[in-house]
DNA sequence: GACCGTTGACCGTCCAGACGGTACAGTCGT
DNA sequence: ACGACTGTACCGTCTGGACGGTCAACGGTC
């Protein structure tokens, strides 16, 4: 039995859920400005506006959190993900432009945190974003049938996410678009 | 007095450089496989065969070891930044070429170690990618003259830089070169 | 050429603080 | 009365760093 949320696990209680995310937010938060040194329980806690012991009455351990915040990036990417293939503008087109920060959008915030994690070699934020990645990569080639094509996309996109987490000022989305060959036209 | 080498600054003796750069490859190594969290000092002086005072007499404190490390980064890739200029087959195919991992490499080793610190929100290593990827931007767009086509050409190679550093098998290079357009023939 | 002080390279131990986690008694709203 | 917390005190472990000691090599000097 891994460790177990208090609340059901079907729908949680407004109150709880709404702690909860403040917390999950706090994570995000402070894994992407200030890095996982940084995230700690303590800092979390605080950051959330929770006690260390309230946030312990949530996630019981470190990797409950951690497990957490996977478990919401997977949610959003899927979400993400239905949207993308139903892009008028395309899948590619779609990846591209929504891989550039627009501070705010609960997905991008919830990625940066997991590359993070990534990088401080945490398996289980590897593994969630290979598979996400994986299944973007499926999207794209649906859309474009080329698979070298597909990959330069996803390669940008990958770019697009590097310099987002490191704070650098992203290039110009439509130039980047406009110089990519053998997108369908979009709309 | 700040923590200065032992030697003198011109050349030190075989034997102390010797030292110095198997503290640097053990950090890099730890670093690039296990990341931020598992390249403690005492980690770092056991994987170079030295004990922790050994690793302190060289460099006096942790910020002085990553200093060193973001030091032989940036000689690395200034020697790098000559061969790309060079290369028979442009700057461009040079740049994404060697953005896949060869193990063995100094400078990819470098570069993961310090992409790992750059998450780690290091912010020395930060200003050191940075300025670092700014040099290869302006050789990539000066082969090219396109500043569009150059972002792209950036772009592919940090997306290929990503997936190295989350040990994900590369795609194939020369497919990857392939679907980009407006390269210059290589020869 | 034996003695000796110096110096550079390195070892081993100790310490204070931070961190993850436990325990538990108390509070507040519904 | 119960779930959702707060607050405090505490423990074991890890980590960066300080510090004193060791040892071989070298240079001078008588």
């Amino acid at each position: 039995m891994p460790s177990r949320t208090p609340s059901a696990p079907d729908a949680a209680t407004t109150a709880a859920r709404s702690t909860r995310d403040r917390l999950l937010d706090a994570v995000e938060q402070l894994l992407a400005e200030a890095g996982p040194r940084a995230a700690t329980l303590d800092a979390v806690a605080a950051a959330a506006g929770v006690s260390k012991g309230g946030l312990l009455y949530h996630f019981g351990t470190k990797d409950a959190l951690v497990e957490g915040l996977l478990g919401r990036l997977r949610t959003l990417a899927q979400e993400d993900l239905a949207r993308m293939r139903s892009a008028p503008e395309g899948a590619a087109r779609y990846y591209v432009r929504t891989s550039v920060v627009a501070s705010g959008d609960p997905l991008q915030r919830a990625t940066i945190a997991a590359l993070r994690l990534v990088q401080d070699a945490d398996r289980r934020a590897v593994e969630a974003f290979t598979e996400i990645s994986e299944a973007w990569r499926v999207a794209i080639e649906e859309e474009l049938g080329d698979r070298a094509l597909s990959r330069v996309v996803q390669l940008v996109g990958d770019g697009l996410w590097m310099s987002a987490s490191m704070g650098v000022v992203p290039p110009d989305v439509e130039e980047v678009l406009a110089a990519l060959p053998g997108l369908p036209a979009a709309g």
